[in-house]
RNA sequence: GGGUUUGUAGCUCAGUUGGUUAGAGCCCUCCGCUCAUAACGGAGUGGUCCCGAGUUCGAGUCUCGGCAAACCCA
């Protein structure tokens, strides 16, 4: 069986967050999944890097529009990378091949009639790509999503004939009740069509970034609309209009989505396929997104979740599993260290690395860790049982999307191992001379994790690895053949001894003065605490007056301009509370954009001698943090008062 | 304004086609155990299943009307 699964194609025109992360490790999850079965699967993800905002932020950062994507394109293939993401191929909507692929669907639509030219006028919003009629308008004039000014635009363009396909997209909605995944938001779409489709406009005439129409349909003057160009990245990636060399992968077993895309990919992309008579694909995955501790994330509240500070701070394969267990599919979902650190400690640390300490101990002590499955059967047939009743309940869990029950129920395993070893209490066992049974159930415990540890493997790949290894093992198809399908039980093997997989937690490791702590060196923090040295040099220690000396407030940034010809320098205007808003000039071009720093806060010192910079006063500066990775400005954790001063608590 | 979804123990969530005293994990308390990462096991505390009305022998589950939150649409 052939599995196709798919991330977005992620937009060149900022970093990688958590909910692009977590997007790509459900994706990677059941790519992951598929392949230990067995099943031939392509996973695909990429970068869609056409439109109007990608040309304007290049733009802006003074680059050419292709080394501009080309930047930020680097940075998501980077981090999935780094992040050991198992993709088989990363398509960019700037590939040769896939404009190929883009323009032969244009020309096979066209020719069908499901694209003809006509005129659109309407207002229309640079940010979001995306035109609104009048009456959604705020003012009359501004954008309901984003709130910035749109243009009233009249062109020429080309249309797709969406109203054609509104009762095929119905019938194959009632047909598939599984197509949307959750269901729950099935209903949305649906009422979206009962609406009624208008025709699609699919090109523009503003701006030049993007895929041009086959020859002969215009005179050039034509892209296409970023969202044509981007969906058809699902099949050009598989070789549509080129070699179709990998197009017995479609249809595609899941398209994965966050839920503000969900329209794009459960209507207009069906209905694109439609007029290419090709099938459509089986399921589309609608997943939430994440607030932290209870907010929303945005730029301006300084208070995003960047997946690799998580990663670095707590190891990704916790990560993973927590974003994967934490959340209902389709529901949103908080990001809090509290919840995280709970995870790690209870689910982790104490079911399942503890469960792998107790059988290494058990076994040296009992049999110089040498496992013998032999027995198993005979002392232990309640258990297996029991295992077995978890594992077969588990698979619909895992296909409908739903990972944090597939994770719970999975869990049960390690409960079972716990329970069993206090029942049948080996080292009494080996007091009375019953040491057949301690050993038995000692093999037991081995037996669970390593069913356990091929279950979870497309979840925690790394670490189940280790277990896998611990146990003498390899995890791949065969061994979950062997394992899982057939429940036979390991062959007799020398566990290796392997340190603690996953040390408890003890303190956030994020957002603190401290440095962060290695948390896959339980050795490093007892040390540290145990030399009892002051980190503070005495010749350094300055009196409370001293440090007064200086005055910090909270400041307001009213307003930020690049300073011209600066690598560095943007002129801001920052309000600390006083009758007029301050002139600071500061050096965080590289770091942050200046669009990206109005209406934010951030921490001024307030009494330092004016200085010139570059031709402009600069009244004051601002307190930043920076190290190799990068800079960031100290900020309120809270939005405070403008002019609060900050002080020592 | 129309619509969808969600609302169950302090927290995070399960509750299949309506059927006996509403479940799990975490937290908290007590007890037990010592192979283990102060981990594990057992017991217990804790619920007007958002509110109100209705259908029914019987409603967390169905219907209607509210309230709150999130989202979609005009």
């Amino acid at each position: 069986m052939k599995n196709y699964i798919t991330t977005p194609i992620y937009y060149v025109n900022g970093e990688a967050h958590i909910g692009h992360a977590y997007t790509t490790f459900i994706a990677d999850a059941v790519a992951r999944h598929s392949r230990l079965k067995g099943n031939e699967t392509f996973f695909l993800t990429g970068t869609d890097e056409h439109g109007q905002k990608i040309e304007e932020s290049a733009k802006k950062f003074n680059k050419p529009t292709q080394e501009f994507a080309d930047e930020i394109s680097k940075t998501f293939k980077d981090l999935w990378d780094e992040f050991g993401i198992s993709y088989d191929y990363f398509i960019r909507t700037t590939d040769e091949d896939h404009k190929k692929g883009v323009q032969k669907a244009f020309q096979t639509m066209y020719d069908k009639s499901d694209i003809y030219k006509g005129n659109y006028e309407g207002h229309y919003c640079i940010s979001c790509e995306t035109f609104f009629p009048e009456t959604q308008l705020i003012d009359g004039e501004f954008c309901p999503d984003c709130g910035k000014a749109t243009n009233v635009v009249k062109e020429e363009s080309f249309f797709f004939k969406l109203s054609k396909y509104e009762d095929k997209l119905l019938a194959y909605y009632e047909e598939h009740q599984d197509f949307i995944l959750p269901k729950s938001r099935r209903n949305e779409v649906i009422n979206f069509v009962k609406g009624g489709l208008h025709d699609l406009s699919i090109t523009r005439t503003t701006f030049e970034w993007g895929v041009k129409l086959p020859e002969g349909l215009d005179d050039g003057k034509h892209v296409m609309y970023v969202w044509l160009d981007a969906l058809l990245n699902y099949i050009t990636a598989l070789g549509y209009g080129k070699d179709e060399k990998n197009m017995d992968f479609w249809p595609a077993n899941i398209h994965m989505v966050g839920k503000d895309i969900l329209r794009f990919h459960a209507i207009y992309w069906p209905a694109f396929l439609m007029s290419l008579d090709l099938p459509l694909p089986k399921h589309i995955g609608a997943h939430g997104w994440w607030t932290r501790d209870g907010e929303k994330m945005s730029k301006s509240k300084g208070n995003v979740v960047l997946p690799k500070e998580v990663a670095d701070a707590y190891g990704l394969e916790n990560l993973r599993y927590f974003m994967l267990r934490e959340v209902p599919f389709g529901q949103d979902g908080d990001f809090s260290q509290r919840a995280f650190i709970d995870r790690i400690n209870s689910d982790l640390s104490n079911d399942l690395g503890n469960l792998l300490n107790r059988v290494i101990g058990m076994s040296g002590k009992y049999s110089n860790f040498e496992i013998n499955s032999v027995d198993v059967q005979k002392y232990h047939a309640k258990e297996l049982n029991e295992m077995s009743a978890v594992i077969a309940n588990l698979e619909p869990f895992f296909d409908n999307l739903q990972t944090h029950r597939y994770l719970e129920e999975l869990w049960k395993l390690f409960s079972i191992g716990n329970k069993a070893i206090e029942e049948h209490a080996p080292w009494v066992k080996m007091k009375n001379n019953q040491e057949d049974q301690a050993l038995a159930t000692v093999a037991l415990i081995a037996n669970i994790l390593a069913k356990a540890s091929l279950m979870l493997n497309c979840i925690m790949p790394t670490t189940t690895s280790t277990i896998a290894d611990a146990l003498n093992f390899e995890i791949n198809t065969e061994s979950y053949k062997d394992l899982i399908l057939e429940k036979n039980l390991l062959k007799t093997f020398v566990i290796k001894k392997v340190p603690p997989l996953f040390p408890r937690v003890e303190e956030p490791l994020m957002g603190q003065p401290e440095p962060k702590e290695e948390p896959t060196e339980p050795e490093k923090p007892k040390k540290l605490k145990g030399k009892k040295e002051s980190t503070v040099e005495e010749d350094n220690l300055i009196t409370i007056d001293q440090f007064f000396e200086t005055s910090l407030r909270i400041g307001t940034i009213l307003e930020a301009l690049e300073v011209p010809k600066s690598k560095k320098l943007l002129l801001l205007k920052v309000d600390v509370g006083e009758k007029e808003p301050r002139q600071i000039v500061a050096g965080i071009k590289e770091y942050y954009s200046a669009e990206s720093l109005v209406d934010t806060q951030v921490c001024v010192v307030n009494n330092l001698k004016p200085a010139k910079l570059m031709g402009f006063l600069s009244e004051g500066m601002l307190l930043a943090a920076k190290d190799k990775e990068g800079l960031s400005l100290m900020r309120p954790e809270a939005p405070r008062k403008a002019g609060s001063s900050v002080g020592l608590i």
